[in-house]
Parts: structure tokens; sequence; C-alpha cells
DNA sequence: TATTGTTATACTCTATAACTATA
DNA sequence: TATAGTTATAGAGTATAACAATA
């Protein structure tokens, strides 16, 4: 097993028997931590379609709900108006999506995939779907099930 | 276009029924919104002893291992060095922790609760366990439980 | 040579105020 | 008057490089 010598040194041990345990009877902490070690895989599988967390979540909501607005996405995703504009405007730029004058509000712009954005949000879902076959390897179908109700139960 | 409406709510709705069911089947989106639903309360509800979440995090830590050091605590949160001086030097000027000379080690400095730190703390954690119950109150003891436990299991 | 703590810095994410054009 | 989208901006949070003191 261990090929190396004893450690005569007890500071090796002092750094591993540090007491979280207030800290990790709550749910917050647990969420957060949770958080951190999803968030750096999902940014590096998704750094070659060049898309974030707020990205793919913007042009997913865009896929299901063809003519979805601004506001709604805001509404949906938690994102602060001021904060979207920048994201879609990328998107556009990128002509991963298009923005079509609103059929029934002169003031609202109803966004939609185009075909670049339809082939990467392909991908995209489906590296994410691998993704979170690796991020619930511990969990079985059944817990991972349990998991998101559970969340769900917090926020919804 | 058929965008005619001569009928009442044709889609009237649809700013409503936002579809999010791919979102919502992951791990990652539904842990993101239930931070985003908790975060808030945190915020609101320690700002009274003005506390973030790292600092909170930090001051648990070092309440519960008198003589930490700053690379332990980076380690257990997951705080890079240079963004945990800050956090540090604050709560050191606020009188709340002391910066002692390691016994062992001239480059560290143990850290330890100064009395106003050790009450702040006292009436902190109970405030964070009263946000522990209203975050968790559409939970039963046992869904709690089980939520923390998986969330473990995710980043253990 | 490696590690602890630190400074400086930059980039991202998030938040607020105010403007425009439409409703 | 209220709302959708936008601009500008400020504040957190988080990232890397480099340094001095010590191991």
């Amino acid at each position: 097993m261990s090929s190396t010598a004893p450690a005569k040194t007890p500071r090796a041990s002092a750094a591993e028997t540090i007491d979280a345990g207030f800290l990790e009877s709550l749910v917050g902490y647990n969420t957060r931590r949770a958080m951190l070690m999803i968030t750096p895989n999902f940014m590096q599988r998704m750094a070659v379609y060049e898309l974030g967390m707020a990205d793919f979540s913007v042009l997913s909501l865009i896929k299901h709900n063809p003519g979805i607005t601004s506001r709604q996405l805001c509404t949906a995703l938690s994102i602060l108006p001021p904060n979207l504009v920048g994201l879609i405007s990328t998107l556009d730029k990128r002509s991963l999506i298009e923005r079509r004058p609103h059929p029934r509000d002169g003031r609202a712009m109803g966004l939609h995939l185009r075909p670049a954005g339809q082939k990467l949000m392909r991908d995209a879902e489906r590296t994410v779907l691998e993704l979170e076959q690796l991020s619930t390897a511990n969990l079985s179908p059944a817990e991972q099930k349990t998991l998101i109700r559970l969340l769900q139960k917090i926020y919804a």
C-alpha cells in the first residue's frame, strides 16, 4: 500500500482533522459545496462550445420555448434584465439566436434558435447529460431522482 | 402568420407556461436554484452581524478548530489564499479573531476567536439554525437528512 | 526547493439607477 | 402610469502571477 516510510510528523494529520461538523449540518453549506464540485466540470466540458452556465440555460429555454422574450428568461432564470442584455447580444453576434419582433408587443423581441444554435444545442445538451452522469456517479438513479425532488422542494 | 386571434385566450398564458423541463432534470441546475433561494435569506438575516457566507464559514471553522491556519481554512472551504487575506484582515480589525504565532511553524499564524467573536458566533449560529428551519420548511426531518446526505455524495 | 501568507491585479457575476419606446 | 429592453456603473466573488519569510 504505502511504500513511503511511516510518517512521524503529527502535522500531516492535523490538516485532515478539521471539524466542519456544524457547517456540514446545514443545507446551504452542503448545497454550495455541491455547486463547487459541479461548476468547474461544467465549465471545462462546455468550454468547447464557448458557453457558460447562464448561456446554456438561456439557449435551452429558447430551444424549448421558441419566441420566448428576454423578460420571460429573466423571470424563469432569476437573471436581472441588465445582466441578460450582454448574454443575448453575444449569442446574437455568434448567430446562435435570432431576435424577431414580437407578434403582439411592439416593445418585446421573440427569441429563436438559428440553425447554428440548433446544432450547437444538440451537442451541448448531449454533453451536459454526460456531465450529469459523472456528477452523480456516486448516486443510484433513485437517489438522483430523490435529490432533484428535494432540491425543488427547497426553491419551488 | 396565424397571429390573428379571434379567440379570447389563444396563447395569452404563454407567458406563464415556460417549459424548463430539460434544465429541471439536471442536478446542477436544481442545486443552483436552491442556492438562489437560500442565499438572499442568509444574507438578510446575517446582515445584523455584518457577516457574509464566507465570513460565517471561516468563523465557524475557527470556533470549532482553535488554532487553525489560513492554509487549512483555504483547503477546507475551497477559498484561494489571496481571497482569504481580506476576510481574515477584516475579522481581525473587528476584534472578532486573534492571530497568534503558530507553535511549530514560524510562517503560519494560528487563528482563535476573541471574546467578541465567541459571543457573535453564539448568536450567529443560532440565527443560522433558525434560517435552516425556514429554508427546509417544506421538508420533513428525514427528507432534510436525506438531502444533506445526497449532496455530500456529490462533493465528498 | 517547497510552503505560508501576502500584494497586486483582472475577470466574472451580480446589483441599482436611469433612460427609450412602446403599452 | 406601467412595462420591455437597454446603458452605465458599482460592488461582490473568484482567478493567476509574483514576492518575502520560513521550512
